[in-house]
DNA sequence: CGCGACTTTGAAGGCACTCAAACACTGTGG
DNA sequence: CCACAGTGTTTGAGTGCCTTCAAAGTCGCG
């Protein structure tokens, strides 16, 4: 436990996530600048939210520790899980344009972050040319997550959709530098299966399946992923394909 | 025709479109800075891209006229429609990250668009404040336009689907002042069809209830909406909830 | 231990897809 | 001006995937 909390109060220039969060690229004293303005709080509580929907836009996080879910509702009351936040992950983008929160966001775990207040780091941005750029690559990304999240959506069946997701939380853990092919994943299979646009029974079953085929084993939290070619050939994604998003008509 | 050519070669200040597109909220010198690094082209013909997959990033490009298909490729080569873009909207946000095109885009009808060369307009909005904060809601609007996306394709029926699609258009063309019960759509059933991840002849089908149900009618790129309110009904929209997106957990 | 939340398993049904064929529209060339 | 090809749309019949409903089983935690 003090291993953890120790972890939860590391400045920017010996955080592991470097690569993958704000400071990429920056140089040592741009990130001594952006950690002056960095926000450290005590650790959420699973099930404590971060932001609720039409909450005033203060600040962006930057995920150190833990899992997020952002999520709302529809008219009929319905849960929409729009995505899933990993160490190293920003959340806030969403209220960028409005100044007030659109979405939902849940701790699925103890979950450390660092607070970004917005008029700090809008003012920092406007000094820093790197870190605007990485705020666009940042912004881009979430565009880009979103696009990925309605591609899953469409004309993929049930089992794609869920080899997709297992493989790309592999690929998440694996570009932070953590084990891919085994990994602890504080999901609930509920979630994941609203996130796809499924029923959780649906997900059970095709579980239930991945691991009869010895493709991959998702029980109590841990995720092990037997055989990443039969996974990725479930998830309809083939390596070798450069010019399939070439116009051709 | 000749009436046709001179709306492409209006300036900002003189463009209607200023309440939707970048000049929002900029003073009359300020639209004139923006207004000197704007391109205007030759407008594209039915069928020509405005930009590839792949490409490089050279410029933001506003819509003036026409529309604009988003769309692209799976790794099993079907198409995937990511949006339509009308007079207003500004393409290209997809490239900000990694400076090359994503996606392609497509003319789907005589389209005429207003390109901002990015060096220079990146180069702007360093020094016009206001128009670094239009850019922030011009991206954030495509964020939250590729959630409202994945948000039809869960969870919605086919039926739901296009009413909320009928009914989201008759918004857009409202919001820019045109008639919002009576427009013309240049989108092929095909075309709205993938986007909703359905088949055309679906789509068909529906649209055939819908013409004999008294909802709607679109035909031969014509639409018109002959009861608001049930096809808000039918979209399985409630204009009355306002904490509909109110965590309760 | 016992409760609540989540997951698993089974059976039945419906919505949207697939396949197939006819129909309508558009533009082109004879 | 009409014939005709190409593309998009409509309509019908049959099927399959995923949902729904129901109930039992398991996990986690006070």
């Amino acid at each position: 436990m003090s291993e953890v909390r120790s972890a939860f109060n590391v400045s920017c220039k010996n955080c592991g996530l470097q690569k993958i969060c704000f400071p990429t690229g920056l140089q040592k004293d741009e990130i001594e600048r952006l950690d002056n303005i960095v926000d450290r709080r005590a650790p959420l509580k699973k099930g404590q939210h971060l932001f609720e929907a039409n909450d005033n836009f203060n600040a962006l996080y930057a995920i150190r520790a833990g899992v997020v879910k952002l999520y709302s509702f529809t008219n009929t009351g319905e849960e929409i899980v729009h995505g899933f936040y990993l160490p190293g992950d920003v959340l806030g983008i969403d209220a960028l344009g409005s100044r007030r929160h659109q979405y939902n966001a849940i701790a699925l775990d103890t979950t450390s972050v660092c607070s970004l207040p917005f008029e700090k780091f809008s003012n920092l941005t406007d000094e820093l040319p790197q870190l605007n750029k990485q705020m666009m690559n940042v912004i881009s990304k979430e565009v880009l997550d979103g696009r990925m999240h309605s591609e899953l959506l469409v004309r993929r069946n049930a089992d794609q959709r869920v080899a997709q997701f297992i493989w790309n939380m592999s690929e998440r853990y694996r570009s932070r530098g953590y084990a891919s092919s085994e990994f602890r994943l504080s999901i609930l299979h509920r979630d994941v299966a609203v996130y796809l646009g499924l029923t959780p029974e649906t997900v059970s079953r095709i579980l239930a399946k991945f691991h009869a085929d010895g493709v991959a084993t998702w029980k109590k939290k841990e995720v092990v992923i037997h055989d990443m070619d039969k996974l990725l050939n479930t998830a309809g994604i083939q390596t070798s394909c450069d010019s399939c998003n070439k116009a051709t008509a």
